[in-house]
DNA sequence: CTTTTAAGCGTATGGCGTACACCTACGATC
DNA sequence: GATCGTAGGTGTACGCCATACGCTTAAAAG
């Protein structure tokens, strides 16, 4: 019977997204997204119920950007490197939402099917049960700590260098770490550190 | 000459602590700081340059809650162990501020002297070279990505029980991992993810 | 007691999220 | 094709926020 409908969530997300890949973080504002869309600030709350959801719809679409399916081939430890990466690609693409992952984490449909097919992938390797959940957690930890790390100050970046320059007498290990760290690039550095974490969840039982 | 300071950064740092401890991150402003001093809105910006400067304060200060001295005995993976769960209590006892460290993790002297006495530690331990680098980054990596997940939704929480509620013909592997999660406290879960990891770093040279 | 300097404060500006009341376009009904 | 109900779209307004600016004032130095 009414007027229908000119946008959907998907479009309005898009928007967001377009101004905080533009802006930055700080330039989201329902005003701004409004004016993205050609639309009053007041006609968005038509389509989110405030803010808070409408960063939600930001995250959930980058989510959807990521490749849920499972790799085909290979051994177990080089699928879950390959979902890694996925999602590594993704939300690299958009460094400046990160801050909102951590407080939208949870109402993502595209996080969890990622994380089904990542748990499924460690089942097929033969981690399972109270094994599997912690392998799950500690994995993605790894990878969202790793991402946040990389996008606040990669290896070779200018923290780097100023850690390399600390006072040696008081920070010697420090200094000699980020003497290395500068040749090491980021994408090394994430593989690196998950082939790690990868091979202690397979090698023992513990747990 | 001049009128002295009555109150010193430190003080200013905690009672934004304070105020955010008692009213959540989202009840932190300037205005709601200077009245937890007794001081005018104003005033407080004798003392920072800025909200940006007071944030980075607090995350100061509670990295100066961490006890950086390196642990006595033991072999070199239990002398990280204690190395995170300290981090961890200390940023666990004000959950709230997670979303400042991601920001604000660059600028504080605290954190240097942890990762000084954890890259001792692994110095120690052989792990030397491009190797400690990753391995040094690997480790913050997943105890920052931990934490945040902790007080995003514990294994035991709410959102565990959700997903273990899921549909279990679209997410059966999520489904069967949350149902063990739900019996894996937080405290053995965050031990059982970095012992991987820790596991994953000692193992090969690989890197 | 005067001088000097920064501490502390009041006011004002421009931005934000969003409640509310209003107009209006449109699909359904007759 | 005229009418009506509904929901889309809008403008205004309020109470927050950070903070620039200029004033008053406390107190140390002389």
């Amino acid at each position: 019977m009414p007027r229908p409908r000119s946008l959907t969530q998907d479009q309005v997300a898009a928007a967001a997204l377009a101004v905080i890949d533009r802006d930055g973080l700080a330039g989201l504002s329902m005003r701004a997204v409004a004016k993205e869309l050609k639309l009053s600030t007041m006609a968005l709350y038509r389509y989110v119920r405030d803010r808070e959801e409408l960063e939600g719809l930001v995250v959930d679409l980058v989510y959807t950007e990521v490749d849920p399916s499972p790799p085909s081939g290979g051994p177990w430890d080089a699928k879950i490197e390959t979902m890694a990466l996925r999602l590594r690609d993704a939300f690299g693409a958009h460094a400046a939402i990160m801050p909102l992952t951590l407080t939208h984490r949870h109402d993502s449909r595209g996080s969890l099917c990622w994380g089904e097919t990542v748990a499924g992938i460690l089942a097929d390797a033969g981690i399972t049960g109270p094994r599997a959940a912690v392998a799950l957690r500690a994995v993605i930890a790894y990878i969202i700590g790793a991402i946040q790390l990389e996008h606040l100050g990669p290896l070779e970046g200018e923290g780097t260098v100023a850690i390399a320059a600390l006072p040696a007498d008081e920070f010697p290990n420090m200094a000699e770490t980020a003497r290395h760290a500068r040749h090491i690039g980021p994408d090394e550095e994430f593989r690196g550190g998950l082939a790690a974490v990868l091979r202690g969840l397979g090698g023992s039982g513990a747990g």
